[in-house]
DNA sequence: CGGGCGAATGTTACCGATATCAAGACATCG
DNA sequence: CGATGTCTTGATATCGGTAACATTCGCCCG
């Protein structure tokens, strides 16, 4: 910035202001110098002006991954909500860092402007963890009423009665859920879920799994005819869920969805691309990235912020 | 800094040198600042320390995304190859700044020590772009003859190679291959494929396909009966279009894999819950990921670094 | 006993930007 | 015509670290 200012023979802080379309300057100096700094590939040091301003104007995006293998990141928190957060930060000049759960106290993110938090549904304890840092911050997941987060997620309770409603109207009179109650999300899918059929008077089956995997499903229902209950209608807590159900279905001699009807979540493409199509609940990942990427922001900008959910939507296929 | 000296009694500088382990400080001293900084929470100033170092301490991860809705994330870049790099990348002291490819010439990219692209094998073009950046680059997707730049990928080549052996082995001799040869990766499977079925006289049948969609699949088969051509085996370029390849299959009264085999690639954990279970090949994308942030890493180090491709292997499940 | 050497710590300058306050040029006004 | 105000630009200090060079001190050795 010094060396514009010799060549424009005007100050740093002239140049500083020009590049930073300052109404102190003239137009035609502003312009001048502008022209220059293209000319000589002039960059910007972010380093130096975050030193000056006090602000990193960088949001960090806290992701839960196990480390090594398991679970990979596929099934609950596909790339495009993080498509949907990294678009809207850098289009207001953040920059978006990265980082998994296990640097928690990774310099870089206390340096943060704001946090982002994906998939720590199942760990409260890391909310709080990364509340302490005391920065502005947005959770994605299920609200629940004793804390005091700003968070954004699905409408997992609208999603789980849009299914309810479903299976009524065909005529399902026993229902079976599968999924884990322990994790927030899944459990506003059951209460939603049970609401709605309570309202009519039924009472579904709960069928606790802790994986989300496919063999989790399979072994779902190999329990239920196992124990020889008597069931319609499963509506799984995600896709593969739902597709190992299905499995397990046809290896027992039933059709889907004659004998039984069966609901995922999630709409993943492969749902989509399953024998026969997976009926299940979409929910649209990139907006709600979008919005708690404008939610950060707003705190960021000391603005006040609410929580919000998005609609779901139930799509019908051929389960 | 200033106030942890005032507190220790000694000198910035001094303070510095023990939170960097420095060797010129005495071990006594070392410990009584630490102790110090952690007992007040002492925070480093990252940007401070960046300015003065004139390094970033950060490699710019940047991923092809269709921005808003179109393709989205899921089938061929899974996080976890974000994972594998985040993972390297944040124990080794750095950070993971993650920017699509719109933002290119974005100040906080330019100001990165590294940079890692992903999903560029369309656009050989924008490769070239951030090639003239300077900074040291690594590359996600098929090695090129013509192109310096250092590349990870996985064996394609090989993973086509596997497929026609297997198709080989169990006696298939009209074999078909749908994809999309312009794209660099997928070239190379066909490639592998060709050169494999050709060492035993046997040319396949190329099905150009652009998407990589469920649909695209169905379309794909349906126009091999439309031509009354005659195959008994299918290589598809990803799981979706296997998955669609199978059901268009299906549903004109082929059996899978009686009639036809049918391969897919990239093992998703849909596949594998498809109905009847996809058989693949399978890229390890974490070891990738990983890879890839090494690679970086030792570029930024000065370090000579040699393209690699990881090996990839046949899941045979029942297609 | 003084010069020299090494270990521990300190002084100063600097990385590259921006905020604050000051100053010069010029127009307006009583 | 001098006072006042507006517009544009500049000098200086500062953000929080670290490198280079300087200093102090104790010890060894001839």
């Amino acid at each position: 910035m010094a060396d514009l200012a010799k060549l424009a023979g005007v100050s740093k802080i002239t140049v500083s202001r020009a590049l930073g379309d300052s109404p102190l300057v003239t137009s035609e100096t502003r312009e001048r110098i502008q022209a220059l700094a293209r000319k000589h590939g002039y960059k910007l040091n972010l380093s130096a002006r975050n030193l000056r301003l006090r602000r990193s104007h960088t949001v960090a995006v806290i992701v839960e991954m196990k480390p090594s293998s398991g679970r990979t990141m596929w099934d609950p928190y596909p790339l495009s909500l993080l498509g949907g957060i990294s678009q809207e930060l850098t289009s207001a000049g953040y920059s978006v860092l990265l980082t998994t759960r296990h640097d928690a106290g990774n310099a870089a993110v206390r340096a943060a402007d704001g946090l982002i938090l994906l998939g720590q549904g199942v760990h409260q304890d890391a909310v709080k963890l990364y509340d302490r840092l005391g920065l502005p911050m947005v959770v994605w997941g299920a609200e629940s009423a004793h804390d005091s987060h700003v968070v954004v997620g699905s409408d997992n309770r609208q999603g789980g009665a849009s299914v309810a409603e479903r299976f009524l109207s065909i005529g399902r009179r026993h229902p079976v859920f599968i999924g884990n109650s322990d994790h927030p999300e899944m459990a506003q899918r059951l209460h939603g879920f049970v609401d709605e059929l309570a309202g009519h008077g039924i009472k579904p089956l709960l069928l606790r799994r802790v994986d989300w995997t496919l063999e989790s499903g399979v072994e779902a229902v190999r329990s239920l005819t196992r124990r020889k209950v008597r069931f319609d209608a499963i509506f799984a807590c995600s896709d593969l869920l739902a597709m190992g159900a299905i499995r397990a279905l046809v290896e027992l001699g039933f059709t889907v969805p004659n004998d039984v009807s069966v609901v995922g979540y999630d709409d993943t493409p492969h749902g989509a691309g399953f024998l026969p199509p997976l009926s299940t609940v979409r929910q649209n990942w990139q907006e709600g990235g979008m919005l708690l990427a404008r939610k950060v922001l707003a705190l960021i900008d000391g603005q006040p912020v609410a929580s919000q959910m998005l609609p779901t939507n139930l799509v019908v296929r051929a389960t």
